[in-house]
DNA sequence: TATATTTGCAACCGATTGGTTTCTTAAACA
DNA sequence: TGTTTAAGAAACCAATCGGTTGCAAATATA
């Protein structure tokens, strides 16, 4: 199964646990609590997580703690750059048609 | 069916449409050349990407042109916001960390 | 007008998804 | 030691996904 971070996101429950545990490591336990769901499910959601390298686990007795990968979350960011350069460029554009209303106003 | 942005740029052949047609308006026809599926596929694709408003169309006699909604994309962009805060303090730390062995090496 | 081209839509198909229930393993605790 | 708690794994299920084939509608062209 080939898993990749788009569709890790694609998952409004999964988008939930990765701002969920952005700040703070939280068990499985934890993070089914803010659910509507059984915990196994969010552990499903929890090795998708971990599959794509998105997420990592650290053990503590015997529970495990969850904690984002901050800097795969830039993957997404560096995707959209290519159309960030458009949008700029198209609010430039946006800009120079507003100034130019404003100066046939005068 | 509910349909969002995050579930359409789940999927690698849309994701490559979106680039496609990012700064030219094309048909399906032209956009099917690019990939090895049917025109059909591509077009399931683009009803897809029309109905969560990513792309807009343009009848021009018998042809439809496909042109993407860059502005839609800034959602993604959004949603990065709330991360991009905590990289970028991570990277801060860091920052801070390198200087010190720095200095120690002195 | 008859034919070709562009496109969308419906029906179908196998694979995948997100969820549940059940079971097992491992650690904490009485 | 026996019991409780935390967590993952497996089996199953209905719904959805991405793709294909076949067809219909609309426009262009001979």
């Amino acid at each position: 199964m080939r898993r990749d971070i788009f569709q890790a996101i694609a998952d409004p429950t999964r988008r939930a646990i990765i701002t969920l545990i952005a700040l703070q490591a939280m068990t499985p336990n934890a993070i089914a609590d803010n659910f509507n769901t059984t915990r196994q499910s969010v552990s499903k959601h929890l090795r998708i997580l971990t599959e794509c390298e998105l997420v990592k686990q650290e053990q503590q007795g015997r529970e495990i703690y969850y904690s984002l990968e901050i800097q795969k979350m830039k993957e997404v960011d560096k995707w959209l750059n290519q159309f960030r350069k458009i949008w700029e460029t198209r609010f430039d554009q946006l800009d120079k048609v507003l100034s130019t209303i404003k100066k046939q106003k005068k």
